[in-house]
DNA sequence: CTTAGCACTCACACCTTTAGAGTGCTAAAA
DNA sequence: TTTTAGCACTCTAAAGGTGTGAGTGCTAAG
């Protein structure tokens, strides 16, 4: 957090030049400002507080005679202390919450859609990450015996979500053996995360050593291999909305922007860490770490079931993007996301 | 087809002019074509001969002192008549064989590699249409009851393809009768394609209308929606190779061509005209109808199992791509696929 | 403390000029 | 008759020069 203390009257120009730059694009002078803004003084005056703010690091002016545009540390002051969110109108709430109860039961398309929504309504791209195999929750597990050596575990967690795998297995077992440790597993488990049952049968199988024989152990050894955890799943739309802000028109930032987000593991890396905490949360420039974002703005907020956190949905675009609209919406596509698998038990 | 007719001679400097237009991009110029290429005749000769070719259609010229660009029918005639194929050396075919082989069992990672590979290789974009729902082949189905009115099916086709779908399901129903449901679905018609099987099963509902008691009439209507078609899934990598080339460096072709890619479903109409032929094919511009692309060229070759044609492959980039290497390339990938696919029983 | 006035700065759009690549045509050579 | 050298001509793209306008900082008066 930034330990800034600004006068009204800057608060109220800074908030002003920002405004005005997201629209724009273009750095903000002070006529253009008071003449917008219709501020109770002069062109002059307000030149004075802009360079005031300039020396405290807030804006950034290209050359000399140019306007004023904001820093990074300007937008993160802006975001803090003087965004006012302009919560969605009822009639946009609506139109999202229907638009994904539509796809009820089949999770990817509700993600899928979720994401399709984020970017609509940002006019930036919309990004989902699909809840993370290890926090599953099971619900179901089933082994069906494909031929000779070869097993496909279908693992159903608690929100709806279908995971399916095919594992070669050269041990000769029947399908009665693979459904009875089924059994087992969806009696013993059934409730805990994908995780921790794959941690409690390590420690089962240690604990229990002596009485296994061969075979069951064998198939300990096979669910070990269908609980091991596969890569985040993440969806990502409007990415040629980036095309439409001039700031990313240079074709070498374009490319590696694009480039980021054509490699999914990097937008879920970026966005793991918003799991830390269950609230709407805002990255600036280089507080992205992530190659080729470093100019963008990320608002992300995780969503649940229950009080366990699952995924990420976010908006991802140009640091001038209009926060007051935004926040809001990644925190009602979560909010209602949430409620959406609350509700499939 | 074309019919036209040319001397050794134009060919010889067609191909020259159309070798370097791919190189550079830019408009060929008959000295730079004869210091290159050491054709034996003056400039002069090359320009009358260029001249013609112009005349005839093959060639264009941007203004009147550019060197010459090929036209869509030069490319056409070009790839039907001229064109030499240069074989993918032995290296690069284990390499490809061995990569799409380590993801065995698994056919969605093997799709992505494929289309992974074109990608790489060709230095385009890589295209894999994944094989169409209606035309897998039936080799397993089951139901879980999940709760009270949920019910959870999951096909595995002969390709070792899994689909799964949760279906809301308002009869009372128990897993016993859904079970013996399934087996009679796999007992039936398992070697079907999932079309077949969802035509089948309509004349046996009519055939049999009488013999039917209402439950049975349920899991009938169920299953019919089970097998209800679904879209096409498209794996596409290397979308931002485009931007290596110059042609597409205005930022209008580029979000049109980028949003084409985008629209998934837009790829898979276009491909879809290539399952009618097992063979390689190419389009070149307008040939492509699709919106934003008819600035493109397209090498596509279905792959299949059997003889059952199941889905594409191809690698979509500039008119000015390497025809000689990249249809050898998307051919191989295409019968490596096929290969892989043939083995899953 | 605020503001009007003014000199100064700088990017950008516009024009002109120039260099160079490439052509088509003509007339000579093969 | 075909090929080639020579040459005038065309057009683009890069380089240089100029003017305009938005915007500033500073100073001095309100």
């Amino acid at each position: 957090m930034v330990s800034i203390v600004l006068s009204n009257r800057a608060k109220q120009i800074l908030s002003a030049v920002v405004d005005m730059y997201i629209q724009t694009g273009e750095p903000v002078g002070s006529r253009a400002v008071w003449k917008r803004y219709k501020l109770p003084m002069s062109p002059a005056t307000i030149r004075n507080v802009m360079a005031d703010l300039e020396d405290i690091g807030l804006f950034y002016q290209p050359h000399t005679s140019a306007g004023r545009v904001p820093t990074e540390l300007g937008w993160r002051f802006y975001i803090d202390t003087i965004l006012e969110k302009r919560p969605l109108s009822t009639q946009h709430k609506t139109k999202i919450r229907q638009n994904l109860k539509e796809a009820k039961y089949n999770i990817e398309q509700i993600l899928r859609r979720s994401s399709h929504i984020l970017s609509a309504f940002s006019h930036h791209a919309g990004v989902v990450v699909a809840p993370k195999f290890s926090r599953i929750v099971l619900k179901h597990i089933e082994f069906v015996k494909l031929k000779k050596d070869l097993v496909l575990a279908i693992i159903v967690g608690s929100t709806g979500t279908v995971y399916h795998r095919i594992i070669p297995f050269y041990t000769p077992i029947d399908q009665d053996n693979l459904s009875r440790f089924a059994n087992y597993l969806n009696t013993s488990f059934a409730g805990l995360t994908l995780g921790e049952v794959r941690q409690k049968l390590v420690e089962e199988m240690r604990k229990d050593k002596a009485e296994f024989d061969a075979i069951w152990r064998k198939v300990f050894h096979l669910s070990q291999r269908v609980l091991q955890p596969e890569n985040e799943y993440v969806y990502i739309e409007g990415t040629t909305n980036i095309l439409n802000y001039p700031e990313f028109s240079d074709v070498q930032t374009m490319r590696s922007l694009l480039t980021a987000f054509e490699e999914k593991s990097i937008i879920a890396r970026l966005l793991d860490r918003t799991l830390q905490d269950a609230k709407v949360q805002v990255f600036v420039g280089s507080e992205i770490a992530e190659e080729g974002l470093k100019e963008c703005s990320v608002v992300a907020s995780p969503y649940m079931r229950g009080e366990t956190v699952l995924g990420t949905v976010a908006v991802i675009g140009p640091m001038r993007m209009n926060y007051g609209t935004i926040i809001p919406l990644v925190e009602y596509t979560a909010q209602v996301l949430s409620e959406i698998l609350a509700n499939t038990d």
